[in-house]
DNA sequence: AGGGGTTGCGCAGTATACTGCCCACTTTCG
DNA sequence: CGAAAGTGGGCAGTATACTGCGCAACCCCT
């Protein structure tokens, strides 16, 4: 008979409880399958199976080849699932070269997707150039004061106060306002 | 012969390099010993070492039994060694009733141990209370200017100008200023 | 009905996380 | 100098994370 004493596996980690929902929602949320995601990170599906009903102790290692394949940090499989740094809420992340431009961000939430909230405004002839998200990130518009041009990749949309667009932001675009106004806005990014 | 194809243990996830750093920074912070520290978590001693070594791609439970003997988040123990928020760094974090009592936050790091340092002035008169840290936490302080009184449970402690005192500071505790002239003083909080 | 996609689970097998015990080395302290 | 404490690592053994396979259940199509 053996005198180990091993951990009692019924009292998990309470990391362990949030780890599975996040994996499923952040799966759902890239509109991959379990198939899918077991080929995009190399862990079995039977795996993904067993950690999405909560049923093994994953490694960190295996953590991380299924946060590589969702395309997000490790840390955001780990934490509880609502839990957007409410800091960043009202907060001035950026300002222009133009007294007046700046980015706040209004709101940040995960429900099923990602969402972040944003209210931009542009002095005339601010412009904001964007980086390319990753694939499965979006964005939505809607200008309320002033005019926009939105360029995304070549093509230009001249936006007027009141529209409405929506785009893929995996691709270089920026914002710019070509009027002779402030342009206000606001930016919903959504994957 | 088996033609299951195993991940490459020679290529660790990026997580897995902070890990071992940190686990042997907050211990030596908490000021254990591997054999106290395994008491502590109730993870074997053997596996703390290969753990501390990189050597071992240690489960989320395990991890999470460390953190808490630790006393520190689970996330704590895989993020960067160095983010502490450099927003804070010369905050002015505190002022007193009496003008002039002010307290800045000097320099923030997470080098071998937790560290805020802190610049400190007291005007005569000024008293300011602490409430008790938790377990593992303790000050440095060193007082260049004025004299400092410390009191920590009942007890007082008179700390001249050029003298140096270190305490335990998961009780409550107080600063005061009991001489004539403003007192200044460093305070370097540790974990 | 029937075929394709997604999911849950049982099973056997392999790799490895993890344990306890051992010894060797170093540092500190009296 | 010896004793004690901290550390690193070898080794055998156990538990389990992880894999591949195969089957059943459940969609949503036409």
């Amino acid at each position: 008979m053996s005198n180990i004493v091993h951990k009692d596996s019924s009292q998990r980690a309470s990391v362990l409880q949030h780890v599975s929902q996040n994996i499923r929602r952040l799966r759902h949320a890239g509109e991959m399958s379990q198939s899918t995601l077991a080929q995009k990170s190399g862990v079995s599906r039977r795996m993904l199976v067993a950690i999405e009903a909560g049923e093994k102790n994953v490694s960190l290692t295996t953590l991380d080849l299924i946060a590589q394949a969702l395309q997000v940090a490790f840390s955001d499989l780990i934490k509880a699932p609502d839990n957007r740094d409410p800091s960043r809420i009202n907060e001035l992340a950026w300002t222009g070269v133009h007294p007046g431009s700046k980015a706040v961000l209004l709101a940040s939430s995960a429900a099923s997707r990602e969402v972040e909230l944003w209210e931009w405004r542009l002095e005339p002839g601010e412009v904001y150039p964007c980086e390319p998200d990753a694939d499965g990130w979006s964005e939505q518009l809607f200008v309320f004061e002033g005019c926009l041009t939105l360029q995304v990749e070549g093509q230009q949309h001249l936006l007027n106060a009141g529209e409405f667009f929506t785009f893929a932001s995996n691709r270089r675009y920026a914002y710019r306002n070509d009027g002779e106004v402030a342009t206000r806005f606001v930016r919903n990014v959504v994957i």
